[in-house]
DNA sequence: ACTGGCTTTGGGAGCGCTCCCAAAACATTA
DNA sequence: TAATGTTTTGGGAGCGCTCCCAAAGCCAGT
């Protein structure tokens, strides 16, 4: 019988666990929370219960007690049509999805799309016992969100830099340095004419990664030259137009702010009739797999983009269980992955 | 003062609005739930108070009354290391996402990714008051998965037909005739010597993609050679070391079943010394977008996934409002996209 | 045996909503 | 005007949990 109830575990309440293990309630939901003040005894005997009838608290019930709901959403504003180019989002969206595992969160995804979405999600976001906590790409289109999220009191974390909101707390990759890095290889490697094609303006990574590039250049005590510098928008297409603004200007070199880019410019390069990395070296960002199958195999600065979903996460949880204050700043390292598309090795890395 | 509050609509109660509007919390209820039985006057009354605080019920107060969490899942088994590699999850989760929005539904992203996941993974999707209703990818770990699911009557639709659990209801692709198609184009453009990389073994799309593409060749009058069918594993390295199996067999053309493995498959074919499509022609399976970034761009068969990821939450939320009987099965249409991988077009298609 | 200090246990109240039923208000007819 | 039917409104109960406080049980120490 109690079998029976075990599969389903559907109609057992706290009250219906007491009765059977002759406590009280109170008793047994000091048990399941494992809060002290019961005896060794008592708490075997209800554990016993708990086991046999498969016993689950129901968690509106313990939300509406509590006015805690454990789920925490991750807000992808507008990009959502880059979500599925993009192999950064899934990964983010990974690490996320992996840490709200691990300490016992849900994850709520919620994909901004359309205009209409977007004007929608603020009263779904700002429902009542829904969430603890928001993680929010950051991005041009999600700015006035944060502030608005912020200013309900509910916890946030910003993904990447936000450009405005001087308040928030945010996680965000060394994009500066990953930038100095890549130009300074392609310096290194002896390339003269070293262009770069930016991500989307006005974005805080497209700023830090450009003002890395000429920041590198000029430490070497060259200038950088405006003809070299052209905007791409992230994606391949973008690259791909970039690239082919960028090809009268002669660069041998290029450091493209996306792999994704990197992949479209040297697809015009090819079609421009130049040999990579002979006539034009690349290094590109983020080292997402298609860098990996690309040909040639891309040189690329590696975001760890997995364990910066994590750590958002982790700080997330951190303001909502101490406090919102003061805003919490972590910014993660990059490492340039050398591979063939440089000119740095004519090796081809045999999987 | 109301707008002070309106701004946060922070402990407003449905009690505190019938207060403010004066009427009754059970009107305000009516009111809020768009139910009949309320004066359009007391309405108008009611929705101007409920404007100007900014009310929002509170969500996890309305489930415990009503039993409903207005959530449905979206459970990635153990493919999670694919999640980000194999763009096939972005869509389908961007499809999924999109629908939740339009109807109102919170998605709870899970991604099973270790095999301790995996263990927590039931408890935590059947507890109470967590999910209307649940969508599950099918591969081979879900599968006990969705039976205990089931067996706790909560809603599940299986995305793509599940080999074993023969009660569930599922939404898939038609993958016979997508890969009798696209074998049928190759068959049409003269290839003589058709291999094909299937999918892992074991799954249904790999055994239904496999059987199409042998009808196809049957139903010209030809016999399928196994020497030209190679196992893949649906990845881009899988699909590399499959076509350095297939290789000796000297095929002409080859039907990959994914996208991914039909670019791995022909870097393993440039490699070799082989042109495509003049030495041998390519036919992928998915449409993901790198199958246009290709060299030579891809023909491939387009699974409409986006409208697929939607088409499973309608399903679902009838299956949630409507009962889980009798169960649902939905096949949807694949298109045969013709690019330059197959040599039936020669002409560069440019952006 | 009696007191005072601990730990353990039980039960009431309350979280904010929905649902149901009864009361009130209104409209309609004889 | 009374009787009847219909629509609108209000309030109690209950969803299943947590939190708090008071009661009960236990163990010294006198």
């Amino acid at each position: 019988m109690l079998e029976n109830k075990s599969v389903a575990g559907l109609d057992l309440t706290l009250e219906e666990i007491a009765r059977l293990s002759g406590v009280s309630r109170s008793t047994v939901s000091r048990v399941v929370n494992q809060q002290p003040h019961v005896s060794e005894s008592v708490r075997k005997k209800v554990l016993k219960v708990i086991q046999e009838t498969g016993y689950q608290p129901h968690l509106a019930a313990r939300s509406l007690a509590t006015n805690r709901s454990w789920m925490v959403g991750l807000l992808l504003p507008r990009s959502v049509s880059g979500f599925f180019t993009d192999p950064y989002f899934p990964r983010l969206t990974q690490g996320v999805a992996q840490a709200c595992n691990q300490y016992d969160y849900t994850l709520g995804l919620f994909l901004v799309g359309t205009q209409e979405d977007e004007a929608k999600i603020l009263p779904r976001l700002s429902r009542k016992g829904m969430l603890d906590g928001i993680l929010i790409q950051s991005g041009q289109f999600g700015e006035q969100l944060i502030d608005r999220l912020m200013k309900i009191q509910l916890p946030v974390v910003v993904v990447g830099r936000p450009l405005h909101s001087a308040q928030a707390s945010y996680i965000d990759v060394d994009n500066f340095s990953g930038a100095y890095s890549a130009t300074s290889h392609l310096i290194r490697l002896g390339h003269q004419r070293i262009g770069t094609i930016t991500g989307l303006a006005g974005s805080a990574p497209t700023f830090d990664r450009l003002e890395g590039y000429k920041k590198a250049l000029i430490d070497r005590g060259r200038n950088y030259d405006p003809a070299l510098i052209v905007e791409g928008d992230f994606t391949e297409a973008g690259g791909y137009y970039a690239m082919q603004q960028l090809l009268p200007a002669k660069p041998d070199a290029v450091f493209a702010a996306s792999d994704l880019m990197a992949i479209g410019a040297m697809r015009a390069t090819r079609e421009a009739g130049c040999r990579i990395p002979e006539d034009v070296a690349f290094v590109g960002f983020d080292d997402v797999s298609v860098a990996m199958y690309a040909n040639p195999q891309l040189t690329t600065i590696r975001q760890p983009i997995t364990s910066f979903g994590i750590t958002a996460v982790e700080t997330l949880i951190d303001l909502i269980e101490n406090g919102i204050e003061p805003p919490r700043r972590i910014i993660m390292d990059t490492e340039l992955i050398i591979r063939d598309s440089c000119g740095a090795s004519r090796r081809r890395i045999d999987l």
